[in-house]
DNA sequence: GAAGCTGATGCTACACTATAACAAAGGCCC
DNA sequence: GGGCCTTTGTTATAGTGTAGCATCAGCTTC
């Protein structure tokens, strides 16, 4: 069910076939535990997401899931997909305005995300330490934190050689 | 020129003319150090954006420049925004798409941010243990680190009360 | 099986955020 | 004065996201 860590980097090479069927089977398994409806449409945009380690845009999946869906519009995409981030399986990246499935689905868990600006791969880390500067930083200033954006931009290992 | 720890924080009460003149003059200072030009038309803006601690999106700055600059427009703010960033002097709130003055200019540092859901205000803090946590997980997956986004929504001290 | 409820999707229109591309104006240097 | 650079003006458009109401399918209850 859960993937080793190797297979959890955005590597430039892997079999992603493995990463999509896994992603899927967790989503249905997670979806039937919590009784909620991951219906067909919303399956379909989940695997567009998922169709590449790299954020994807909302119109991006719009055009996407048009070639097979005619009425898919707008507002069916943003549905799916704050469904689908209401139900922990993708993310948004802020700072690209795009979504990413989730590598860690149902772990409760807050990642950090490394992004390459130059091949779009990007990456999806828990880091204890992390969580605990946040959760200090935060507490020192008597704030009560509920949502986290934790982003890097940059060059991963194979674009910065 | 740099004020103390106390009167960093997003105050409820606070004198915040204190916090516009601190900016402005910073500001003033820091690009004449640096040779650009802080125009009066970029100073309005930075003004603007510093009006609170909350941060301002693009068009409410523009709403608000309008009043006293006939011919503004959407780039005419975006074009300051942007000179303001470039320049340290202004923070994007990715997660928020909107703009904040940033307390510490001049100071090289990527701070979190501490975003009431509530009452808006926003806190930026420097925080030596996250700086190290992320710089420890960029390392370990081999990226190149170049910009961070580090943002907690959630309800700050007094909202929570 | 009709009435009513709920959750999901269809559909139109629109709001909000940001940028492209080119023109014009002003300062500076030679 | 001519050329260059930076800033601002101006029009248009691209990109991202939501409001609001209609419809439909499944389920329950009587």
């Amino acid at each position: 069910m859960t993937r080793g860590a190797a297979q959890q980097t955005a590597h430039h090479t892997h079999n992603h076939k493995v990463c999509i069927e896994d992603a899927l089977t967790t989503a249905r398994d997670l979806c039937a535990e919590r009784g909620v409806q991951l219906t067909p449409l919303r399956e379909k945009v989940l695997q567009i997401v998922w169709r590449s380690h790299k954020p994807v845009g909302a119109y991006e999946v719009l055009d996407e899931l048009a070639r097979s869906h005619k009425s898919a519009r707008p507002p069916t995409v943003y549905r799916a997909l704050d469904f689908l981030m209401a139900e922990g399986l993708i993310h948004k990246i802020q700072s690209l305005n795009a979504y990413l499935g989730c590598v860690e689905a149902g772990a409760p868990h807050s990642g950090l995300f490394l992004i390459c600006r130059k091949c779009g791969a990007t990456e999806e880390i828990a880091d204890p330490k992390l969580d605990a500067a946040l959760d200090q930083a935060s507490k020192r200033a008597r704030f009560r934190s509920e949502r986290r954006v934790v982003e890097i931009s940059g060059l991963c290992a194979q674009c910065a050689a």
